[in-house]
Parts: C-alpha cells; structure tokens; sequence
DNA sequence: AGCACGCCGACT
DNA sequence: GTCGGCGTGCTC
C-alpha cells in the first residue's frame, strides 16, 4: 500500500500543534471576562439587526501584532448582507469625548462570525460599510490562515492578507461558470514507470490520503504525472490543489491537465494573468465552480472545497518561501493543509529535501521512486571535470575550457541543442587563490575578496579596499580565481569554438520556455534552462564551484538540485545523452549526481541533521534587533521547557531597513516543540506590543540562513 | 501602529 | 504665565 494511513507520528507533519493554546491565549483577549448582555449598546440609536446584531470582525491594518478580533453592531440595514467571510469597512481607533466618539480612521475588513452578543464591555461602534458581498474569508479559509500565523508565530491580518486576493469589483459581478461533472478517471500514463505509482493513484481514486515523496525520472514526463494525479482526485469526486515554483512549470502543468480533461475543470493561479483575470479564477474556485488549481506559492492557500490532494513540484525551490510576514512555505502550509483537511500529498521534484526525506523517514509519507534499471534508463551519462584533470590539461588552461567539455560538446552538437549552464550574473562568489584554492582573503582586515564587475578589481566584501596586489598566504599565489568570470567567458570560447552554431541565452530579463531540436549552444542560468524539444544532446554545468562554495546549510542540496533540473532536460544516456559537470568529483552532491541517487543524497543530509541537530530535525526560530530589544524580548519571553538559546551574535541585516549594531537570537527546540516555541514567541511579541514597543525586532520561524 | 491625554523646561 | 517634550494607555 502507498498509503500512510498509520496515523500521524513523531516529526512536524504529526505534530500535535500546540495551536489550541494559541487559541486559547487570543481568545482570552476577546473574552476578558464580562458576562455578555442581552441587547448590547451601540453609538448612535439606528436600529440594529435582530437575530444576531453583533459581527465579529477581523480588522484589517490596525493592530496586526495583537492578534485580536473587535466586535461590531450590525445596523439593521446591513443585516442581510452583513455574513460571514465577507469584506466590510468600519471606524477603528475612535476616541470618546464628552459622551460622543471622535475620530477613528475607516478600516478594511472581514467579518469573521455573527453573534447573538459581545462580549465587549462598552458600547459597540456599528459596521461602516459592507463592501461586497462576496464570503471571501470562509469558515474554511480562515481555519486554514489561523493555523498559518500560529504555526509561524504570525498575526492573523498578515497570513489573510496573503489568503485573499484584493477584490476587482468588475470580476466579483460576473457570475462563475457551472461546475462540470466529475471527469472519468484518467490512464495512469507515465505513472506505470514507478513501481508504486498506479498504487498511488489508485488509492486516490478510493478517496484515501496516500502520501508520498516522489523521486521525479528525469526527462519531461512530470507535468503528466501531476496532472494525471489531480484528474485522478478529481475523478474521485475531490478537489486537487498542484503548487509550482514558477510561472513556466504552472503552465506545463496546465497545459497537461487541460490535454487530459479540457477546459473548464481547473483553472491556472499564477501572476501572469493579471489581478483582474486572477480574482476571476480565485472567485472561480472560492464559489466551488471549479475544484482543481495549478499555480504558483500563492495558490498554496487557495480555498479548494473538499480539498483531496495537494501536491507540491520541487519543494527546494527558494521560490516556495514566501517573503512577506509570516513567510510562511508553500511546503509547510501544504503539510498543514494534508494533516487538517485530510488529503493526499505528492511531493515531488527530480531531486528531493532534506525535509521530503524526514516525511519518510517518520513513516508519515511513502517513498514513490522508480526502480534502478528505470532511472538508468532515463538518465542521462554525467561526467566530472575536477581540479586534477583540468590542472593536467594544458590546452584547457590555456582556452580556459576543459578539452572533455569542448570534445563532448562538439559530439553533441551533431545530434542537437547543448545546455550550458553558467552562473546567475551579480551572484559574487568568494575569489580563491587560483593555483590552492585558499579563500582570497583582505590583507587588512581578513574579509573576503570579491569582485563586484567583470573585468573589475578586486576589493573586500567587508572593508572595500581594492586588493590589486593580491597573493595568496598560503601558497604565494597570485592569481585569483572568479568561477563567474571564468563560467562566462568559457560559454564566450564555446560560442567562438562553434561559430556555425547558433548561441541562444536564457536569464533573468528573457528566459526562454522552450527551444527547438536543432543544433544550438542554450546558455542559461540556473533555473531559467528551456526544455528542449526532443532533449538536450549534452549539458555542460560550469557553475559547480560556485554553487559548492557557499557556507550554506543547504549548499550541497542545493547544488545537486539544480544541476539535477538541468540534466533533467538531457536525452537518457541511451540516447547519448551527457552532461559534464565542472566540480570535483570526491564531494557528495557531484557523486550522487554521477550515480543519479538524489534519495540518498537526502538520506544522507538528514542523517548529518539529525546529528547537529539542525532543522529540520530540530525546530529553530530567530529574533534580530538591536541588542537593546533582543534583551528586552529575552526578558519576556517564556520559552518552552528544553529551548536551547544561541548567541545573541553580531548579525548583518540582510535589507537596508534594519541598521547597524544588530544581533540575531536564535532559538532551538526539539522536533515537536515547534508549535510550543510559536506560541511563547507570538506570546511575547504581543506583550512587548501592549508595552510600548519602539525598538524594531524581526522574528523569522524556520530562519533560512543558518550554518 | 496611531493618537490623545498628561505633567515638567525655555520662550513671548 | 504658555507652548510643547514624548511617557502611557486605548482602540470594538
């Protein structure tokens, strides 16, 4: 069986989340004692509503960090259209002068819950406005956004903000289609090259909840496989929910489940349609005329009624971390949404996470790979250029480019389009020494040297000086190695080596979605490579020292990460499909892509976790400010028994905003207390809040820049 | 977060 | 004598 039906275990998805207490907490703010009145009082005389003139509503801007909702009267007038979930206006922030309230400012909002009575001592002010009255804030949605900000230690205000998409007035008119029958159940297709696939499905067609970390073959069947598994929830009468890292993979995505059920049965979320056009989908969906969503980070709230699958495509993509408060992860929210609504999760990508990796290894989600001959079969030939060989070959030094890479590449070109992919541009890597590879440190001050043009002088990326005069402290050296500089000019000597071959880039400002099979060189950044129709004949990965050389906690992930997408697009070895990759061939993301064994690569990193207990196998949070508010914060804080606290250490604030002299605290719990350490965090967000709060402090769940 | 009320220094 | 410093408390 595919399905881990066994309950939920140790490890976050089974968590027992401490989010009742934070319930509890943000109750007791409303209900500060008080036995409700039969008829509560309200400003001004206008008649109420009857049956329940009292709406609980979420205020939008004011007050985010407390957390709390405020009740108001609902005048009789707006008693029909005054429901649940719908978007209203009201006076906030009213003072009361010689009996009469002054001021106030108006706020957005959502009326959260209608009710018999208040539990607010004095009098009520009356809603402002209803502004439409469309229910976007569902029981539902806001159980879901709820969990969201206690599980990141987040405002409510901020996570519904992220939920909701602003309202077009014009698209909120129309009405939404008629829902289509359930479709038929779809062949399983690709699905049948993994030993468990149809299992997978079949279990989903059953209306079950397997869930399984999918260990993607490589090659361009995966956005079938998605949309195979979203008709098959579908046909099961369920909803499916498929979140992709970026615009073009959503729209394979789409492109596939519209060739497997028409139009009409799921609509596509992503920013490309324009806000407009996007609420007219998000309606689509909110209203339950449609019952699949293929879409990009945001999509991961969007309300799917009876929601039966979510399934997330390559949960290491940064892309999944969205950057607003609370920041919460498109893994992480749809972990959230699996456990609470009870659905099937498929978690996939062409490599996995070291957190993909925990799902197994806690029993909660089954492994879905396909067998060892399969993957020989599909993958293509990957052979490694390290230090040894190119110092050996003399006639690469002085073209700056490996002789395998040019005699692969020349092969290649014969049988179609070659991928070269090189370093992002402005992505500064540490210079080193270019004959011993020593880091190229300031001679003053130690920092690390950079340079921030090609071409440019180096300096250090701490103090600024130039180091035109560099040479190395270890071995005299005096030449400086830039993997950029070198990554693109070996791509120039490529273009130059084949001048009848035409050169194609893909990048930041123009990233191409495909190119056709004819011989080409396609240089590309990591993340923007064009799938190629028929395959890539070679690819050439130039930006393995970079990639390697952060000190990142997830460097060596994430480095196999995106080398693996990019020989993902190369034919299977079969077919004479290499990649040549520019890194040394001992480290362990290089050999577990030679071998093509991603799954072990994450078995391995999660072992190494678990043994500095890093996250994912310990929970971590992160408070920075100035010393002055990190002290205060400490003080008030009441940390759950067993947090380790680290530092505070000195801590350059990543944006302009934050200043100088700020310090990162970071916080460590074991797996489990995750839920517990949100909740003492928000706790004492929102007591420094009711103090007067001056000093700026940034709290971060799960920070990502740690090691 | 805003915004006003509230008790202590240098100005017409 | 008054204008105004920002400390503290409230917002349905």
């Amino acid at each position: 069986m595919v399905s881990g039906e066994k309950g939920e275990q140790a490890g976050r998805p089974g968590e027992q989340a401490p989010g009742g207490e934070q319930l509890a907490l943000i109750r007791e703010t409303v209900r500060k004692a008080k036995e409700p009145r039969a008829k509560p009082r309200t400003w001004r005389g206008a008649a109420l509503a009857e049956g329940l003139p009292v709406a609980r509503v979420l205020v939008d801007k004011g007050l985010v960090h407390l957390d709390q909702f405020f009740d108001y009267a609902v005048p009789a007038a707006m008693d029909e259209d005054a429901r649940p979930g719908v978007r209203i206006r009201v006076r906030f922030g009213a003072r009361v002068v010689k009996g009469r309230r002054e001021g106030g400012t108006l706020h957005d909002g959502f009326i959260v819950e209608r009710r018999a009575d208040s539990d607010f001592a004095g009098p009520l002010a009356p809603l402002a406005q209803v502004l439409s009255t469309e229910p976007v804030l569902t029981p539902a949605l806001l159980r879901l956004c709820r969990q969201v900000a206690d599980r990141y230690a987040g405002a409510l205000a901020d996570v519904v903000q992220l939920a909701v998409p602003p309202r077009m007035a014009r698209a909120e008119r129309e009405p939404s289609p008629d829902p289509l029958p359930d479709p038929a159940p779809p062949a399983p297709g690709p699905w049948t090259r993994y030993p468990t696939g149809p299992a997978f499905l079949q279990a989903l067609a059953r209306g079950d909840t397997p869930r399984a970390v999918w260990l993607a073959l490589p090659g361009p069947h995966w956005p079938l496989e998605l949309a195979t598994a979203a008709a098959t929830a579908l046909a099961a009468g369920r909803g499916a929910l498929v979140v992709l890292p970026d615009g073009r993979s959503a729209a394979r995505v789409d492109a596939a489940l519209t060739a497997l059920l028409g139009a009409g049965r799921h609509v596509l979320l992503t920013a490309d349609a324009g806000p407009e056009e996007r609420y007219r989908r998000w309606l689509a969906v909110s209203r339950g005329a449609v019952k699949a969503v293929v879409g990009t980070r945001a999509a991961m709230f969007a309300p799917v009624a009876d929601l039966g699958l979510v399934a997330l495509w390559d949960d290491g993509d940064s892309s999944h971390a969205e950057p607003h408060a609370p920041q919460p992860h498109a893994r992480e929210v749809l972990l959230l949404r699996a456990r609470e609504e009870r659905t099937a999760l498929l978690l996939g990508g062409i490599t996995g996470t070291v957190e993909g990796a925990q799902l197994v290894d806690s029993g909660w989600a089954l492994p879905l790979a396909a067998a060892r001959e399969e993957v020989r079969a599909a993958a293509p030939l990957v052979r490694t250029v390290g230090d040894a060989d190119q110092a050996r070959d003399e006639a690469a030094r002085a073209a700056r480019l490996p002789s395998l890479a040019w005699r692969v590449t020349r092969d290649a070109l014969a049988h179609g389009p070659v991928l070269v992919q090189v370093p992002r541009r402005g992505y500064v890597p540490r210079l080193a020494c270019d004959r011993c590879r020593e880091p190229a440190r300031c001679a003053a001050c130690s920092g690390p040297l950079e340079v921030r043009e090609e071409g440019g002088t180096p300096s250090c990326g701490w103090c600024g000086r130039p180091a035109a005069d560099w040479h190395c402290q270890e071995c005299g050296g005096f030449r400086l190695r830039a993997s950029i500089v070198g990554a693109r000019r070996t791509a120039e000597e490529l273009g130059r080596a084949f001048p009848k071959v035409p050169v194609r880039t893909s990048g930041r400002d123009t990233v191409l979605a495909t190119v056709g099979a004819a011989p080409a060189l396609v240089i590309a950044t990591p993340g923007a490579e064009p799938v190629a129709d028929g395959g890539y004949a070679a690819a050439l990965l130039l930006d393995g020292w970079a990639l390697l050389g952060r000190p990142d906690l997830r460097a060596g992930e994430e480095a196999l990460r995106r080398w693996a997408l990019a020989a993902s697009l190369v034919r299977p070895a079969g077919q004479g499909g290499t990649v040549v990759v520019l890194a040394e061939p001992t480290l362990r993301p290089v050999q577990a892509l030679v071998r093509w064994d991603p799954a072990g690569h994450a078995v391995r990193e999660l072992a190494e976790r678990a043994e500095l207990r890093f996250p994912p196998v310990a929970r971590m949070a992160s408070v920075t400010g100035p010393p002055a508010a990190l002290a205060e914060f400490a003080e008030l804080v009441r940390l759950p028994e067993g947090t380790e606290v680290l530092g505070p250490v000195p801590y350059r604030v990543p944006r302009a905003q934050g200043g100088e002299g700020w310090e990162r605290l970071l916080y460590r719990v074991p797996p489990g207390q995750g839920g517990a350490l949100a909740a003492a965090l928000k706790a004492a967000r929102v007591a420094r809040a009711a103090r007067a709060a001056q000093l700026p402090l940034l709290l971060r769940m799960d920070p990502p820049d740690i090691g």
